[in-house]
Formats: C-alpha cells, sequence, structure tokens
RNA sequence: GGCGGCGUAGCCAAGUGGCUAAGGCAGAGGUCUGCAAAACCUCCAUCAUCGGUUCAAAUCCGAUCGCCGCCUCCA
C-alpha cells in the first residue's frame, strides 16, 4: 500500500488510482527562459522517481511535464537577444531535455507546451466566461475567484485573509483583488493568437489545466510541483479546472521542498542559484542524484559543497563493495548446488537479509517516497556485505558465490528504481568521481604506479613513499592490495 | 499582518506514542599493512527551551526562543 502526503487534506494518505492499475500523474515543469538550476532539477528527479516507483508496483504510468513557452519572461529574454519568443524557448528546452539526460531523468511521455495548446485553453476559457465564473475587460479575461466557494482549499486560506494580506497593487480592471488572468491582449510586438477577446496569449495558469484535461482527464490521479507553486498557481489550477468542469480536478497534490543556500531559498530572484550545468561540471550526476535523493522530498536540502561530498564518499564507499564482490564473483562460475542448501552453512542472517532487501525498501518508498530511509537500508547491508567479504576466505567458495551474487542482484534490483548504484565500479572510480580533480594525465599515474611498485619489490620504501606523495599532490591516491596496487582519484 | 513548515550527535539525515533514537560524513582507539589507504571491530545523542496529557513522548497539547517558506514571477 502506497502511501502519499496529499497537500490538499495535509495528511498522508492511501493512494487509490482511479482506473486500478493506471496512474495518471502531471508535474508542473518549468518556463523555459533561462539554463534551469539545481532546484528545477529536485523537482524532476522527484517526480521521475514517483514515476519510477509506480512502474515498479507494476501500474501503467501515463506521466505528462509541460514546457510553460509563453511568458512575460520570455518575451523579455527573446527581446534582450534579438530573438523570436519561439526561439528562446526552443533553445532552453533543449538545454533542460540535456540537463535532464545527464541527471538520468527520462522524458516524461508527454512533454506537452503551452502555445500548442492554445485552442484548448480558449475552450475552457469560453466555457468559464458562460457559466459567470470569469469576465472579459478590454481583451482580458479574468476569473472571478468570488464564484468559486472552494477557493483556498488547497493553499488554505481564506479570501478575507489575503485581501487583507495582499500586497499585490491592484488592478482597477479586476472586481476583485484576487481575480487573476486567464487571457491577456497582447501589446504590439508579443505573440499573440486569435480570440474571442482580441489578440492576446494565454495567462500562467490555464495552460495546465488544458494540458492536464487534454492528456490525461477532466479529473486525473497526482498533480505535482515545488512547493512554491501551492499559491497561487495550483490554488488557481484547481479553481479554473473544476469551476469548467464541476469535477475534482486532482486527487493527490505532491510537492517537494526546495534546495536551500545557506538556509535561503535557492531562486533566480535572489540570484543565488547554480545551473544544473556548472554543478554537472564539478560534480558527477549521480552524485548530484544521491545528494538529491538523501532527503525526503518534501524537506528543504541544503546545497552545499560539503553535502555533495558527503555523496560521493557515499558512492565510493558503495561502488568499493561493489568492486569487491565483482572481484570475487569474476572467473567462478555457478555453484553446483542449490543456494538454500549451501548458504545454511555460512550466513543465513545475511542472506534473507538481502533476499529481503527489495521488501525493505518498498516498505521505505510505500511511506510517502522515503527515498533517505531507503537509502540508509541500503547503506546498513553494505556494511554487513563488507564485513562478510572481510571473512571471505574461511569460507565455502560456491556458498560465497551464491551470497555476493544474490546481494549483486539485489543492490541492482533497488538501484534501478533509485537510478543510483548501477555503474560499473572502475566507471566510477575512473570517471564518475575524477571531474577536475586530477592534475595529471593517466599515462603519467600508471607509470609512477609502476616505478612506485619496482622500489616496493626493493622493498626501498623511502622511494616508494615519495613517489605516493607526489601522486597525492596531484590528487591521486594509491592503494596496494594483494591483487596488486590500485590507484583513484582522492 | 495572515497562513504553513522546521529545530534530532561536530556536520548531513531517518524516526511522529512503547524493543538498545536508522544510515552516512567527520573524529578517537584497535585489526590488517613495510608504512599507508580501503575494509572490518569498538566508541561518540535522552531529540531547541519550559510546562502539560499519558502507565509510557523526540513523537500528542500549550507557551517561549530561533530559522525558513508562501501571501508578487518562482521547482
Amino acid at each position: 500500500m502506497i502511501k502519499l502526503y496529499n497537500t490538499l487534506t495535509g495528511k498522508k494518505e492511501e493512494f487509490v488510482s482511479i482506473t486500478p492499475g493506471r496512474v495518471n500523474m502531471y508535474a508542473c515543469g518549468i518556463t523555459v527562459y533561462d539554463y534551469s538550476h539545481l532546484g528545477h532539477a529536485r523537482g524532476a528527479v522527484v517526480f521521475d522517481l514517483v514515476r519510477r516507483y509506480f512502474q515498479r508496483k507494476r501500474y501503467t504510468v501515463t506521466y505528462v511535464r509541460n514546457f510553460t513557452d509563453v511568458d512575460d519572461k520570455i518575451i523579455n529574454r527573446a527581446r534582450e537577444e534579438e530573438k523570436s519568443a519561439d526561439e528562446v524557448a526552443r533553445t532552453y528546452i533543449d538545454a533542460y531535455n540535456e540537463d535532464m539526460q545527464r541527471l538520468g531523468v527520462g522524458p516524461a511521455d508527454i512533454e506537452p507546451k503551452a502555445t500548442e495548446h492554445i485552442p484548448e485553453m480558449i475552450e475552457i476559457i469560453t466555457g468559464l466566461v458562460e457559466k459567470g465564473h470569469a469576465y472579459a475587460v478590454d481583451g482580458d479575461v479574468y476569473f472571478r475567484v468570488a464564484s468559486f466557494p472552494d477557493y483556498g482549499k488547497l493553499a488554505k486560506r481564506n479570501l478575507e485573509d489575503m485581501r487583507a494580506g495582499a500586497r499585490v497593487e491592484v488592478d482597477e480592471r479586476k472586481q476583485d483583488p484576487l481575480d487573476f488572468a486567464l487571457w491577456k491582449a497582447s501589446k504590439p510586438g508579443e505573440p499573440a493568437w486569435d480570440s474571442p477577446w482580441g489578440p492576446g496569449r494565454p495567462g500562467w495558469h490555464i495552460e495546465c489545466s488544458a494540458m492536464g484535461f487534454k492528456h490525461l482527464d477532466q479529473t486525473f490521479d497526482i498533480h505535482g510541483g515545488g512547493k512554491d507553486l501551492i499559491f497561487p498557481h495550483h490554488e488557481n489550477e484547481i479553481a479554473q479546472s473544476e469551476a469548467f468542469s464541476g469535477r475534482k480536478f486532482v486527487n493527490y497534490w505532491l510537492h517537494n521542498g526546495f534546495v536551500n543556500i545557506n538556509q535561503e531559498k535557492m531562486s533566480k530572484s535572489l540570484g543565488n542559484f547554480f545551473t544544473i550545468r556548472d554543478i554537472l561540471d564539478q560534480y558527477d550526476a549521480e552524485i548530484v542524484r544521491l545528494f538529491l535523493l538523501s532527503t525526503h522530498y518534501r524537506s528543504p536540502i541544503d546545497f552545499s559543497d560539503g553535502n555533495l561530498k558527503d555523496a560521493r564518499a557515499g558512492l565510493d564507499r558503495f561502488y568499493t563493495m561493489k568492486e569487491g564482490i565483482n572481484n570475487f564473483l569474476a572467473g567462478r562460475g555457478a555453484p553446483s548446488e542449490k543456494p538454500e542448501h549451501l548458504v545454511e552453512s555460512i550466513d543465513r542472517p545475511l542472506y534473507d537479509k538481502i533476499l529481503n532487501l527489495p521488501r525493505a525498501f518498498d516498505d521505505a518508498m510505500d511511506d510517502d517516497c522515503n527515498t533517505a530511509f531507503a537509502i540508509g537500508l541500503i547503506y546498513d547491508l553494505v556494511r554487513d556485505v563488507n564485513k562478510f567479504l572481510s571473512e571471505v576466505e574461511n569460507k565455502r567458495e560456491d556458498a560465497v558465490i551464491v551470497v555476493l551474487s544474490s546481494a549483486a542482484r539485489a543492490f541492482d534490483d533497488v538501484g534501478s528504481t533509485l537510478g543510483l548504484f548501477l555503474r560499473d565500479p572502475e566507471e566510477w572510480f575512473r570517471e564518475g568521481r575524477l571531474i577536475g580533480k586530477i592534475a595529471m594525465p593517466v599515462e603519467q599515474i600508471e607509470e609512477y604506479v609502476s616505478q612506485r611498485n619496482t622500489a616496493r619489490e626493493r622493498k626501498d620504501w623511502a622511494e616508494a613513499d615519495r613517489i605516493r606523495d607526489i601522486l597525492d599532490e596531484a590528487g591521486v591516491v594509491v592503494y596496494d592490495r594483494t591483487g596488486g596496487t590500485v590507484w583513484k582519484p582522492k
């Protein structure tokens, strides 16, 4: 049973889909006027994970994530760069897709653009006007908030409080300061579409209703986005959608917490943001992904170099273990006896724990996608497997093979849902953590390592240590195992 | 001003009524090693403060302090 925290009710609730075995979900994407920052990455990773988890639980998922490609900021950017709004949008959509690909976030099933749904939006706005939920003034159309009694149910505020605390300048043409634009008359030179109210462009909120209706249904299972979208964006979506359809718009509203920097929200307006691509130039994508999933999705997460380094250390630990498993398994065939029988002779509790990992993982994920706990389970088992590996000499080889190969399978199983821990250890140590860390060509490192080994054979420890210091200086750490010397980026 | 959230070890972070408060990073001691590194073992918290409810609270209620978010574009 999957439980999800629903912003609408303020509680964790058992998830029941509208159609058994199917999940229709929509997540608000980005406004494409600039490169995306780590906050956008978090939302994308989180909802990608929600999708993956439902798939793991054998749901058929239809995931819609939109691009807002018409908006003031895009228009401004286009003006600055002397390009068309369309070109600006296309540039940043491509950049976003590239960032997502690097982060291991798969494409949504449908990635609709606002500009491709103008007729659908006009249809909804027309309907709202006809029903008295909206009114036109000078080519603009506003939603009449007072006509929708449930307004405020998501953000949990009432109209009087909002009017009292309104910091917005009051637009005289609005009947109520809280009314919001469904359609805006275009000024000369701005993108414009024909409408019953004259040439104009859509307001921000209406696109998500139109695209949700079209690609999912008038009622769908899950709608996600950042916490900052709760009000007004999602509140307005509910108002216009439900006023139009007369049906409940969305059953479960999910909102992810922010990425903070020094306890403050990372945002464009504060200017304290790092773009995804800047971060990925310094840290491997898996590090970033592990960092983002190490904290529960609803909590704030603080971005700092130290926290990224912790994530990197965690991956080192995992891949060191995986390397140990691979090294043992390499060149050894399958055991001749049945696994169950063999395992009895060595480490039943460990074997059970390994076999139980996927179930324990699911229990954690069932609880509102508790990735932090789920990852803790994995590291708990990493320690057990390491311990087992360190005692492997005294055990029956074929039994060890059974235990280690089952461990590898269990880690792959849960890792494939998280999108973590899936690489070849070799690749991780050589490429994953290497970015920007080594100030020496690989050939030269290999040369030093071999010189050092020669020195060690002579028992010339002074020379061996001298070379080790040189490598250390360059960011390379070297260590001597029974099987030979291995080097890794520090 | 209104509404909401948070405060768990040096740091990050699970845990929302009851076994020894997960896991990671850093640190200390030990095993291994030529010395190291990695790995393993051991050690390292009464949960912001105060009061209350309860047989029992980090977990529920109230107050206080501190931090943050939304109320305007924002993932």
